[in-house]
DNA sequence: TGCTTTGTTGACCAACGGGTCAACAAAGCA
DNA sequence: TGCTTTGTTGACCCGTTGGTCAACAAAGCA
């Protein structure tokens, strides 16, 4: 008796697809990956990704909604319960997350999505109800908080959390132009971002250590 | 007589084509625009386009080699030349081109080269060298300059001058993904910015208008 | 054990795209 | 005006790819 040709297993494919679609993706980008290759990559055949996903662009906005989620929300939900103060909790958690990112797998979905946004817009306008204006809201709240404290003066954050961000997608769209070429050690660089922002805005003069960030 | 059914015009060619292949791949992306396009754009046969470019690749490359050197060479002149004083290049003429390179056409060969660096690693190599490591220099110039005017104290910007467009790449990022569904300032973002940072090294306590940025 | 259901295969199709090349015709020249 | 040069055309080649579908076989069931 022959081993069996294949195994029946409607449960795992979607996983083993989207796993497979998300390398592919990000290493080739959206147009360049073939759908032949992403099923080869999942150990099925192609006829049988058409079972689960109508099409490419339906399988490519299944993998970002999958794999993007879940490392925001440990985010939101830090600065809900933590029982931190405002800038503790930015040189804290905030400053782990931060420094995390920019190497992580996320940095090639970034990737994708700045390369794909614009040819999928209602790809972009879910990143931005599930991911983005969740986490804005999330800083502007710890902001907020550091200023009710009376840690914080009130200043620009208020208005533009984003800026506590923008060193963390700059490391990112960084290191996927630049690396290996030029490393840039951007633990130091967020790091020493968030300190300065700290110096420009805390409330009262005695300020925290100034020296150079290592 | 019938007109003429085409004209030769050797000189014209490579600009032609360079112009019309920049909006392509701007607009769709590298693998997804068909070389076919951008000779029909161009007003020229397919043939006539492989008389100029050998490639595709050469085209890619030849297209973002042609349109991104300029605009940062004004930079780093201005910076060499300018009589002002650190802060106030950063307020002005700095601050001038910051605002002005999310919005002006620049943004979107940003998105090419983030999209396609990672497979065209010569041409990473190629911006480097002739663009960022030119910039970097003459920001951390103007800083250094700052400090030994003593206006600055030292601080982690001479080490990171990279914290100062750190808030334009993010702008341009932004707009790249969410325009036209979710407006973002960037004008009174990188404003707010710069100004933060400004609080955070100026050397003696006197501060600039610390109200928050309009 | 045989029948039914349905998860799975792989051959196939039509469109497309990068790249080639023989033929053509505009311009320069004698 | 005829000859040569060379800028230009457009048909063609062939590998690739998104997507389809009839046939097959693993699992469930009576």
């Amino acid at each position: 008796m022959p081993p069996p040709r294949f195994r029946r297993r409607k449960e795992d494919r979607p996983r083993q697809i989207t796993e497979a679609a998300l390398a592919e993706f990000t290493e080739r980008g959206y147009d360049a990956t073939a759908m032949a290759s992403v099923a080869k990559r999942a150990g099925i055949s192609k006829g049988l990704l058409y079972v689960y996903f109508e099409t490419k662009e339906a399988l490519f906005k299944a993998v970002v909604r999958s794999f993007v989620t879940p490392r925001l929300q440990a985010l939101e939900q830090a600065i809900d319960s933590s029982p931190l103060g405002a800038e503790a909790f930015l040189r804290g958690p905030f400053l782990e997350f931060a420094r995390r990112l920019p190497k992580s797998r996320v940095r090639l979905l970034i990737r994708l999505l700045i390369a794909e946004a614009h040819r999928h817009p209602d790809l972009a306008r879910w990143y931005w109800e599930n991911v983005v204006a969740h986490g804005l809201a999330a800083l502007r709240k710890l902001i907020a908080r550091g200023v009710e404290n009376g840690e914080f003066r009130p200043s620009a954050l208020d208005r533009f959390p984003h800026l506590l961000i923008s060193p963390v997608v700059f490391s990112a769209v960084w290191t996927l132009v630049f690396q290996p070429h030029h490393e840039l050690d951007t633990d130091a660089l967020i790091r020493a971002h968030v300190e300065l922002l700290l110096d420009a805005i805390r409330a009262n003069g005695k300020e925290g250590p100034r020296g150079q960030a290592r």
